[in-house]
RNA sequence: GCCGAAGUGGCGGAAUGGUAGACGCAGGGGACUCAAAAUCCCCCGAGGCAACCCCUCAUGAGAGUUCGAGUCUCUCCUUCGGCACCA
């Protein structure tokens, strides 16, 4: 009997046998080769979206291959439970943040299960588990122990209406999303890790990490931003004493243009000169309207005011005016920076629309400068200097060396190595977060929680209603005995940013059972995590951060290794339309499948386009994939995501297409159905085999070296499946019922299950048992190609005249080059092209062609 | 603005410096069927040719390196990701 593919059912039994054989348990064993195979764990924001699905369908494939090879594979999961989509349900539905999170992680789950990922589920977690949390709070006092954490302001969006600070993503063109109200900059104390003083080994560090893309390589690098140059001060005179305003620059070669110096609205040298100077005061507040982040910053319009205030050239004593500008960034440098127009962009521009002076310094083979229009050259380093006294003539190099010196020697500069990496300030002023463990004490100041009483636990009831923090509302949290005095104290209420959390949840895993210590000696066996596997969105912010907090427990003596990443594969986004109205200044957004034709399916009204954007709950444009999985079944989901695109390129959603891995699906079952009713398959006798036999075993050899290749060193998921549908059609078309056909396509339909069991598990399951097996296809080992079956006794060469294919030639596998080059010219179409003219060169590339030049 | 990617038929994509369009979707034609669905077979980048052979053009635009470029280099355009409080 052949039973129907049904997929619910396939997949229900493949499930239960893992569940009951407790399959993906992952065991320590000495001795054994590990792989560690890691997804980056999701934000139980609600349902799965295609986006996870991706990601842990690429991490399971990975994990089953290497299973199959023979690894002792972990691959755990766990959420990353903490966060400000919880509070904003919180406000919307009046429901605890707490409760909102599980009941997504229950559904979350089940999902997961449905898909048949070989996660070993004993080792889950969830970041808002203080059996989790705790440990962050621990490592935080080490760090602040050791004066990596340390205290100090920074500046937050915060609106004034609701009295609470907002996250970048929650200010909307300058305006609270919530309230509308216009958003202002304010500073606020906060508790940093010094990332920065890590910054050389997180550098050069990357270096070694072949198995990472080399684009996110390059884009950490550049984070880190590690640059050499001078810091210089300009020396002034205020309220009859003698100080000091430093900056920072990589360009020293050009101090003697320096026509005027910019510093930040923030700095404290612009607070002090604003007193008494009504219009600077304003200047300086109009600064801090606006948005904290980068890319505004770097966008808006600059702007500066004089202050009206000299300071002096370092080696000419000149006075040089001082202006505020609101291009000069606090966090960069020193605050503050040299004006030099004559080759900096941004200073010609600044210099332009105030009218200060513009001087040229350095030459590039004596071109012509124009001091009206900015030239390219003019920021090179490849000049020498002029109109610069002592130092014309000089190239760069020497310049910079010359002018240090002379900056040393009067006590007014020197060499600095500085980077454009800031300090990680953890503090938010958040419920849902894990709490800093530190208990304000009005005789004894900060008091850090002792490690007796962590952890500091959370408390769950709580509804955030939008304005400001509900723990500093809540008496019971707040309010604690100071430990050191005894005396009454207020707890820290700031909860700490979310990527600390996901800093070091992959060396949880190994140990999540420990209620005694952070890690213990499994992570040794596990770590590093040999394969990791999340969106490129996270190429910098989440993996520094793990890099940095590796090194830290590193250097606690806590774990073993340096890097917790040996290879990254970094996929890429899932893209999907987004829809969205104004109302008034809220933006509220609607997902894809509620509109259509521009407009929204419920009321009939437009809706304004946002193009293609990354699936997210905030834009509220994901795809649930249980509507596929209900209808197509885990399996043709799977498939079709892996064949669909790359892992790496961006995936464009669409609904359409995933019929053709449904019916590849059906097909190779109905195949393998139909091959098994037949009763078992004689056994193979290669040397027995006519041609057809041979093609058909040769095809099933070729398929195994590019299926091996692709998933074991190329990691291109798609172009395994599309070899396997090959192999399918190539079986489908082969008809010979003979006992040698027989064996051989046992042979090519035992290479396409075992092959593909790690993208489609459970269909692969019930069809191994079908062509005899008794061992499950997880244990199989993984077929490998045999070389005597990929070898032709013949090979077709294609023929090119001037690099242009005009034929092709069918030679012995072993012919010469003159053998080769000989029949190519026996063919018509090729004479043609040479018509008489003489063969100036001719290249030959074996098994593939053969080219004339004329 | 800065940093990093991507751009190939109607669509998703393949081509690991060597035959551009594998594999699949959609579409067209046919078989089966009372009919439909499912399934199976054939066609399917554009242009030239009565037709086959064959030729020309074509991988965002423009240049370059090479016997040979979708692939390497440079410039530009567009789209996407990140820019430190979304995760």
């Amino acid at each position: 009997m052949k039973p129907d593919y049904i997929p619910h059912a396939v997949e229900r039994a493949a499930q239960d046998y893992w569940v009951a054989h407790d399959s993906f348990r992952a065991r320590e064993r000495p001795g054994a080769e590990k792989f560690y195979c890691l997804c980056m764990f999701p934000y139980p924001s609600g349902r799965l979206h295609m986006g996870h699905v991706r990601n842990y369908t690429i991490g399971d494939v990975i994990a089953r291959y290497q299973r199959m090879r023979g690894k002792n594979v972990l691959q755990p999961i766990g959420f990353d439970a903490f966060g400000l989509p919880a509070e904003n349900a919180a406000i919307a539905n009046g429901v605890p943040p707490a409760k909102w999170t599980w009941d997504n992680i229950d559904y979350m789950r089940r999902q997961l299960k449905a898909l048949g990922f070989a996660i070993d589920w004993s080792r889950e977690l969830a970041t808002c588990q203080p059996a989790y949390y705790k440990w962050n709070q621990w490592l935080f006092l080490r760090m602040l122990e050791k004066g990596i954490a340390y205290k100090k302001t920074g500046v937050v969006n915060w609106d004034p209406a609701d009295q609470t600070v907002l996250a970048n993503e929650q200010v909307i063109d300058g305006r609270g999303w919530r309230t509308g109200a216009l958003v202002e900059k304010r500073e606020i104390p906060m508790y940093y890790l010094r990332i920065t003083g890590y910054a050389e080994s997180l550098l050069a560090d990357l270096e070694p990490l072949t198995g990472w893309p080399e684009r996110v390589r390059t884009m950490q690098a550049n984070w880190i931003g590690r640059s050499e140059g001078v810091k210089l001060a300009f020396p002034y005179s205020i309220d009859q004493r003698d100080e000091k305003l430093w900056v920072f620059t990589t360009r020293a070669d050009t101090l003697m243009g320096t026509t005027f110096v910019a510093i930040a609205a923030e700095h404290p040298l612009a607070t002090r000169l604003a007193q008494g100077k009504p219009g600077l005061a304003a200047f300086i507040d109009e600064c801090k309207q606006g948005g904290t982040t980068e890319a505004e910053l770097a966008t808006q319009e600059k702007k500066g005011m004089a202050t009206g205030f000299s300071v002096k050239h370092p080696l000419t004593g000149a006075p040089l005016p001082l202006w505020v500008g609101n291009y000069v960034l606090m966090a960069y440098g020193e605050g503050a920076v040299m004006g030099v127009p004559g080759h900096d962009e941004r200073d010609f521009a600044f210099a332009l629309k105030y009218r200060l002076p513009i001087v040229q310094v350095i030459d590039v083979e004596k071109k012509p400068y124009d001091k009206q229009q900015w030239a390219e050259w003019y920021a090179e380093k490849t000049g020498t200097c002029v109109n610069s006294g002592r130092y014309d003539g000089l190239p760069y190099g020497k310049a910079v060396d010359a002018i240090a010196a002379d900056l040393e020697k009067k006590g007014l500069g020197e060499k600095q190595v500085v980077f454009r990496l800031r300090d990680w300030g953890i503090s938010r002023q958040r419920y849902w977060g894990c709490p800093i463990p530190l208990i304000h004490c009005p005789l004894c100041g900060d008091v850090p929680v002792p490690d007796a009483q962590l952890p500091v636990i959370l408390p769950e009831d709580l509804v955030p209603d939008g304005s400001g923090n509900p723990l500093a509302k809540h008496a019971a949290f707040l309010n604690c005995k100071c430990p050191k005095c005894g005396g009454a104290a207020q707890r820290e209420t700031d909860t700490m940013d979310t990527f600390v959390d996901s800093s070091w949840y992959f060396l949880r895993y190994c140990s999540n059972d420990n209620a005694k210590a952070m890690v213990d000696e499994r992570a040794r066996y596990w770590m590093p995590v040999d394969q990791y596997i999340g969106g490129i969105e996270h190429a910098i912010l989440h993996l520094l951060y793990s890099r940095f907090w590796t090194k830290v427990m590193r250097d606690l003596g806590l774990v073993g290794v340096s890097e917790p990443f040996s290879n990254l594969l970094t996929q890429g986004m899932v893209l999907n339309q987004i829809h969205f109205r104004r109302e008034g200044a809220r933006v509220v957004y609607f997902n894809p499948a509620d509109v259509e034709d521009g407009v929204l399916k419920s009321d009939g009204k437009p809706v304004e386009a946002g193009g293609l954007g990354t699936m997210s709950k905030s834009k509220n444009n994901g795809v649930d994939p249980q509507v596929m999985v209900d209808r197509y079944g885990a399996d043709t989901v799977r498939c079709y995501m892996m064949f669909t695109a790359p892992p790496e390129d961006t995936l464009e959603w669409s609904d359409a297409s995933i019929e053709g891995s449904a019916r590849f699906l059906k097909g190779l079952w109905k195949q393998v159905q139909d091959h098994a009713a037949a009763g078992p398959a004689p056994a193979l006798e290669v040397a027995a085999l006519n041609s057809a036999q041979k093609k058909l075993r040769q095809k099933t050899h070729a398929t195994l070296q590019k299926v091996g290749d692709d998933l074991g060193r190329r990691l291109k998921l798609n172009t395994v499946v599309a070899a396997n549908m090959e192999l399918r059609n190539a079986v489908a078309d082969f008809d010979d019922a003979s006992p040698q056909g027989r064996a051989v396509v046992q042979e090519a339909l035992e290479a396409l299950v075992a092959t593909l069991a790690p993208i489609t598990p459970h269909i692969c399951h019930a069809l191994w048992q079908a062509l005899g097996h008794v061992e499950p296809v997880i244990d199989a080992r993984w077929p490998e190609p045999d070389a005597a079956a990929l070898k032709a006794d013949r090979v077709t060469l294609v023929v090119q005249v001037n690099g242009k294919l005009r034929g092709r030639v069918e030679v012995p596998a072993d012919a010469g080059n003159d053998a080769i080059a000989e029949a190519a010219l026996a063919d018509d179409n090729v004479r043609k092209f040479i018509a008489g003219a003489a063969i100036k060169k001719r290249v030959v590339v074996p098994g593939k062609l053969v080219n004339f030049v004329v």
